[in-house]
DNA sequence: GATAGTATTCGACGATAGTCTTAGGGGGTT
DNA sequence: AACCCCCTAAGACTATCGTCGAATACTATC
């Protein structure tokens, strides 16, 4: 069976790098390419892919929201997080969020290479430089990944500046509905006002910053 | 007449080396440091100074907000800004502030010295990096520069996720005061809910991100 | 001194946010 | 079947937010 993979990196250079190794570790493969978060939502909703390689640097992305939301979504799609950053803390959130992967940019290709390698095999693949433990607190990344797949999206919305009138409108559901959520969601974060989820949700950002 | 002059940078040898820098541009000088943003506020409260070398990087820093609420609250003292950015954009939000100078951690101590030098006689010293225009639309530096400094104050409080309720006890205002100058800040800057506020003080934070 | 503009202050009032309770439908587990 | 969790949503209620009008005061400019 022909496998679908998506590269998803707004660095046209760096898409057809990837997208060439990729192939040489897969060769029975079609590679589709997304340059931004919303092209990436729009193939994902468009047809099966077996795998995704993700850079949540791009122009229009939440960060780190962006991979929780995908992987609630389609929880199945094993995820390639891309990046330009090595710090442990960043790679160990992402992991949190049950990425297969993590991809730092500067690595040579052998690494990139074995890294593929490994998640095609269902594993993953974490660079050495995450390796040092990091069990202090519950991190904001593991309290995102407590949240439901509905939760999530009205967070990120939340995190824009909406109104709950138009987050209700944007998703299809009650204000009602949107405010069970919202009450939920500050329980699971431990905070109680959306003032304080906004300062989250930049935190989360903040974490992966341009290159 | 011996001049006071506060240097606020949380680097330790950083701040040893601007020192003696400043003291060999002006000998008769008695110098003062700061580690931390909190410093800054009480030293600037407790004596008069003729100068301020200001880190907008230091870790309980609100960035360029703060340089604004520093030149708001001290008009007079002519404000440098460390920092180890060179974009021109970052540069010139902090001239719109009024800042007297602006320092670029990695440039060579020659240039330091000719940039206190300026300040000193009273003039603005802007490094080359930012000589290119900048003039597309208002930025949000000289948005927020049109607050006055209550107002500015209520904003920094307000983007630290504060109740209004809390703002007012911490300024020692009314709850209806603080909603008043809220609401004149919203207007100021084109926004009409205070998770929008955040946003907007976030993104000024991230323009001074750490070394 | 008159005038205009603006900052600061505040109370009143409507709008929005957030909690709690209740409840129905769907999916998965034991 | 009984249980649990998710999503949805409505009603009622409190808290908080945000706007408006109004009073005082401090300029500044004529």
């Amino acid at each position: 069976m022909t496998k679908n993979i998506l590269i998803a990196d707004d660095h046209p250079l760096f898409r057809a790098a990837l997208s060439s190794i990729v192939k040489s570790v897969i060769p029975d493969c079609a590679i589709h390419e997304a340059t931004d978060y919303g092209e990436t939502k729009s193939a994902l909703g468009a047809q099966k892919f077996t795998m995704l390689f993700l850079d949540l640097n791009m122009p229009d992305s939440n960060g780190l929201t962006d991979l929780a939301l995908l992987k609630k979504t389609y929880p199945q799609i094993p995820i390639v997080v891309v990046s330009a950053h090595e710090e442990a803390k960043i790679i160990n959130e992402c992991l949190d969020h049950n990425a297969s992967g993590y991809i730092i940019k500067s690595s040579p290709p052998e690494e990139i290479k074995s890294a593929i390698s490994e998640v095609v095999c269902g594993n993953t693949y974490i660079p050495e430089a995450a390796s040092q433990g990091d069990s202090d607190s519950p991190s904001t990344a593991s309290l995102l990944s407590t949240l439901t797949p509905s939760q999530l999206k009205v967070f990120v919305e939340m995190g824009k500046g909406k109104l709950n009138k138009q987050i209700a409108y944007d998703l299809g559901i009650t204000e009602a509905t949107v405010k069970a959520h919202i009450t939920t969601v500050f329980k699971k974060l431990g905070i109680n006002n959306r003032t304080q989820a906004v300062l989250l949700a930049q935190e989360q950002q903040a974490k992966s910053p341009e290159l």
